[in-house]
Formats: C-alpha cells, sequence, structure tokens
DNA sequence: TGACAATGACTGACCAGTCAGTCATATATT
DNA sequence: AATATATGACTGACTGGTCAGTCATTGTCA
C-alpha cells in the first residue's frame, strides 16, 4: 500500500506533530480524502503504522531456535542481521520513533513492549541460560539482565540516525568486541 | 528563571511541534508575549533550553579523574551518578529529547555531539586504555568501542521512560553486571 | 444505470508571533 | 518633598497562516 509506505516516511522525518497529511497524501499519490477510507484519522493511521512496521521484526525475532552450533554464532548471526536490516536502514528510524512517540502514545508504548520487548528479552534470556548451561557464558547473572546483550544493538541505532554523519560507526564490529566480553575472547582457529 | 523550567517540562512531555507556547507561559505564569522578550522564537527557545540542560551533565562528564582506586571503582561511581541523578529523573527525558528531536535540529545534534558524545567517549577511552595498561581488562579491542561501555546506561534512560510502568529496571545492578563482564567478576572479598 | 471509490475545495479550530497599550519604578524638575 | 515625565518590562487581544477532517461532486466499473 502506496499510502502506508508515504506515512512511514513522513512520519519518521517530521514526528507525528508535524506530518502534514497532504503530504502523506501527495507522496502516495491520493488525494486527502483517500486517506480516512483507509484510517479514522491521523492518531489511529500512526497507531497502525508503527504496529504494521514491527511485524517483520517480531518474525525475525521469534526466528530460527539455535539448535545446531554454539550460542555466540547464533547471537552472532542475529546481531549481524539485525545491524545490516534494521540499524543501517529505514527501520532503524522506526525505533528512533518509538523511542521519540512513546511517551505520549502509550498504547504504543504498551503494544511494542508486550508483542516485541518482553518477547525477545525472554528469547535473549532463553539464549544466555541455554549458554550458561553449555559453559559458553561464565557471568551466570547476565540471565537476570539480558539487555545487557542487546543494548549495544540499542545504540548502533541511535548512533546511526543521530551521529553517523559525524563519526560513523562500525555496529557489526562493535557487536563483535561485545561478544568477546560476554563469551571470551574468541579462539583464532 | 520560570520560563525555561516550564518550557523544559513542556518540551519533555510533548515534544517540539505539539507544545504550545500558550501552555508554557501559563505554566510559567507568564503572558505569551513576555515569552519572546527572551527567545527570538519557538525554536530558538527549544535549541537554547537543550544546550542550557547539558551544562551540568559537561561538567559532571569532565569531573575527577580517577587517580586514585581502580579504575573499576571509578567507572562504577561515575556509573552510579549518572544512573542516580539522570536515568531516573527528569534528565533522562532530556536525552530522550535529543534521541527524538535530533535528526529534526541538526544543530542540536551536532552541538551535542561537539560537546557531550565526543568528549565523553574520548574520556572513556582514556579510562579503559588506563584499565588496559593496568591488566584491569582484558580486552583492548574495547578502546575502540567506548560506547560499549556506556550502552546500558544508554539503556536504561530508555527504559525508564519507556518501560518502568511495565517493567521496572534496576539499573545499578545492571551495570554492575556489565563491569563484571568488562573487568572479569569482582572478587568478594 | 447503479453502486462504490476517489477527489479536492472547503471549514473551523488552532496557534505562533505581533503590537498597541498598561503600569510600576526611576529620574528630573520645582 | 511633591509633582511631572520618562522608561521599559509586561500584557493579552488580535492576525494570518496552517492543517485535520468533511462532504458534495466526479469518475469508474460491472
Amino acid at each position: 500500500m502506496a499510502i502506508i509506505e508515504a506515512a512511514m516516511e513522513e512520519f519518521v522525518a517530521r514526528g507525528f506533530a508535524a506530518t502534514r497529511l497532504d503530504d502523506v497524501a501527495k507522496r502516495a499519490g491520493v488525494a486527502k480524502g483517500t486517506l480516512y477510507l483507509h484510517f479514522k484519522d491521523k492518531e489511529s493511521m500512526f497507531e497502525e503504522l508503527i504496529r504494521t512496521a514491527l511485524v517483520p521484526l517480531i518474525s525475525r525475532m521469534s526466528a530460527p531456535p539455535p539448535i545446531g552450533g554454539s550460542v555466540r554464532d547464533a547471537v552472532e548471526r542475529f546481531a549481524e542481521t539485525f545491524i545490516l536490516e534494521i540499524a543501517s536502514t529505514r527501520r532503524g528510524d522506526i525505533i528512533r520513533l518509538i523511542v521519540a512517540e512513546g511517551p505520549r502514545f502509550p498504547a504504543i508504548a504498551d503494544f511494542y513492549f508486550r508483542e516485541v520487548v518482553s518477547k525477545g528479552l525472554a528469547g535473549m534470556r532463553a539464549l544466555i541460560e541455554l549458554a550458561i548451561a553449555r559453559g559458553e557464558i561464565r557471568e551466570n547473572k547476565l540471565a537476570q539482565f539480558p539487555q545487557l546483550l542487546v543494548a549495544p544493538a540499542i545504540v548502533a541505532v541511535i548512533w546511526q540516525s543521530l551521529f553517523a554523519r559525524h563519526a560513523p560507526l562500525d555496529a557489526i564490529a562493535m557487536f563483535k568486541v561485545h561478544l568477546d566480553l560476554i563469551f571470551g575472547e574468541r579462539r583464532t582457529t
């Protein structure tokens, strides 16, 4: 749907309040009235968009449980995907948008917490516990704070949208160092 | 100045675009015209506010270089101060506000990068290098990414404003686990 | 032709920014 | 000291422009 894409662009670039529906319509190549055939009003358009935008994130999150190789490899592949497909792209702006508008749209913060954050953290915690059981991770208190595992990814997202211009950040290299801290220095075959 | 405080409250609560100067004036107990005796327009009011709000942060940042005890202790004290005085208070919202509005106010992102982020990271890097030289930290690639040291603090700030209601986060405990990852498990005397 | 989708001109609310006027205080004059 | 005059911080009603949301009209397709 062209409208959804157009609205996403505008909301990401200007935030909720400063986005004009005239601009969304123009970008989508429809008349303003058409928007109201699909959405009740600006606010529900915004909320539905954020929800929609998350569907791909969610499917990634609940993706492959790592039966095969080491937990570290699984986490590393996961993080690479996340950074390449989210932190370095338009989708990262969605996360920034949620941080920006969340407090003013409790419904969005709630939804995001329920559907993404709590599930994602639970998944991370499971991974961490598995790694501890296997002896890949020593620090067993890490399972209490799965946020620590993903913190650099969040920071990468923020960095890209605010400071990439001033100082580009090699998010993947950073994340590998982070994993070295957690799993111990990688064995150089 | 009552105006500054009032404006801060409103901007933090509603963001730039959705804040009404009538509300700022009412909250400050002055007439709207008075605002324009102190600020050129809404935009420069906002920018000056953000700059002003950072002064206390900056002075903290450039505070005591840790000559005395271990680097870990210094970082731990620093992080505790940061979390208690920033992440858990109104000031945390300022950081969120910068994340939210930064892309639309390049001047603010620039200023913030120059005055806070680059200086802060340089300080962190120096600390990390000292700790590596002293043998407190093994992972010597950490000096390339001082962001990793502070990432949990950033995450804590965001968590507090978005999700504290759903799941309170013990940011200090989290940070200690983080430090255990970096410095190795703490010796229990 | 009838049913439905799409349009875009229009309306009314809202709000940043203005400015003619007020008034408390300071300065000058007698 | 008493009165007159000047100053400028402050006010808030007002204006002009903007924009969310509406709806009478037009286009489309079976």
